[in-house]
DNA sequence: AAAACGACCAACCGCCGGCAG
DNA sequence: TCTGCCGGCGGTTGGTCGTTT
């Protein structure tokens, strides 16, 4: 049960999880490597910090994950999945499900969503070890000018908001018009989704963007107007293909959460908008 | 009853980026 | 600019426990 340098390892005891908890709460989180010798534990740093970070920690939720999780995860795996580097992934998943540790997120999606969304056949061996790895097919916008081809957009509110609160204007009518593909321009569109936005969710929520199939990374925070601008900027569309916004919020104790927008963007030459609900 | 197998998950390992000196 | 330290991350391992044979 020792390491290099005598340090134990292995499963953490009752007197252990103790001695590390009155450390944390008389020191607080941080400064790690003085963490062992402050609780008198012969333990490294890392394992110190992991064993905080997803076990002792206060509020961390145990048990089956919900619904309503399972598919928060999916959704944002979606989302980062197809990020180029992944760093950050687990726990930005599990910065979205309060209570859940991103060591949690990532042990039930691989022992609970992985073979289930992606079955046998879609992994595939990456060495020698018995290691496999999903191959993800990666989703790029098609090579068009989206200024000069794309011209309808239509946005399905998360599925338990937009049900139960239909967008509305300001002025309590309906959705904002969709631009025409006369009228698409770079501020129309800019004007277009900020009037629907904004007029769909609380006055004090903030806006923010996902925008994680644009030149295949992730970004996170800004404003409507910086997602509509990195799509200029990409000259591309994202004909055929679910776009997340955030609308990130914050409820009556002061927790943000989400809202999501899943936004489809298609060409009008290929036939009718479909009206997503 | 016991061996084999599979699922689960806590913990470890190696790598990386940030930062201070 | 370089180097070393630290915190943090994802991938993986290995122990435990329940189920099947």
């Amino acid at each position: 049960m020792e390491g290099k340098f005598g340090v134990r390892k292995g499963a953490w005891t009752t007197e252990e999880d103790c001695l590390l908890k009155k450390c944390i709460e008389k020191y607080g989180e941080g400064k790690w490597h003085q963490v062992p010798l402050r609780a008198g534990i012969n333990r490294c740093r890392k394992s110190c910090r992991l064993r905080w970070i997803n076990y002792l920690r206060p509020n961390i939720k145990r048990g089956e994950f919900t619904a309503d999780e399972v598919d928060m995860i999916i959704r944002l795996h979606k989302l980062l999945g197809n990020r180029r580097v992944h760093l950050k992934r687990w726990s930005l998943i599990a910065g979205r499900l309060p209570g859940r540790t991103a060591n949690d997120v990532k042990n039930y999606w691989n022992t609970h969503l992985k073979k289930k969304l992606f079955g046998q056949s879609q992994f595939v061996k990456t060495s020698n070890k018995a290691q496999t790895t999903p191959r993800f097919e990666v989703i790029k916008p098609k090579p068009r000018n989206l200024a000069k081809n794309l011209a309808w957009m239509q946005v399905r509110r998360d599925r338990k908001s937009v049900l139960d609160n239909p967008p509305q204007t300001s002025a309590g009518g309906e959705i904002p018009s969709i631009p025409s593909p006369a009228t698409l321009q770079k501020s129309n569109m800019t004007s277009w989704w900020s009037n629907l936005l904004e007029n769909s969710v609380k006055d004090d929520c903030q806006i923010g963007t996902s925008c994680s199939n644009i030149s295949g990374h992730s970004e996170k925070e800004g404003h409507v107007t910086k997602f509509i601008d990195n799509v200029f900027a990409q000259g591309e569309t994202m004909e055929g293909y679910n776009n997340t916004v955030t609308l990130e919020e914050e409820d009556e104790h002061g927790c943000w959460g989400n809202l999501f927008f899943d936004v489809d963007l298609w060409d009008p030459l290929g036939g009718e908008p479909n009206i997503l609900t």
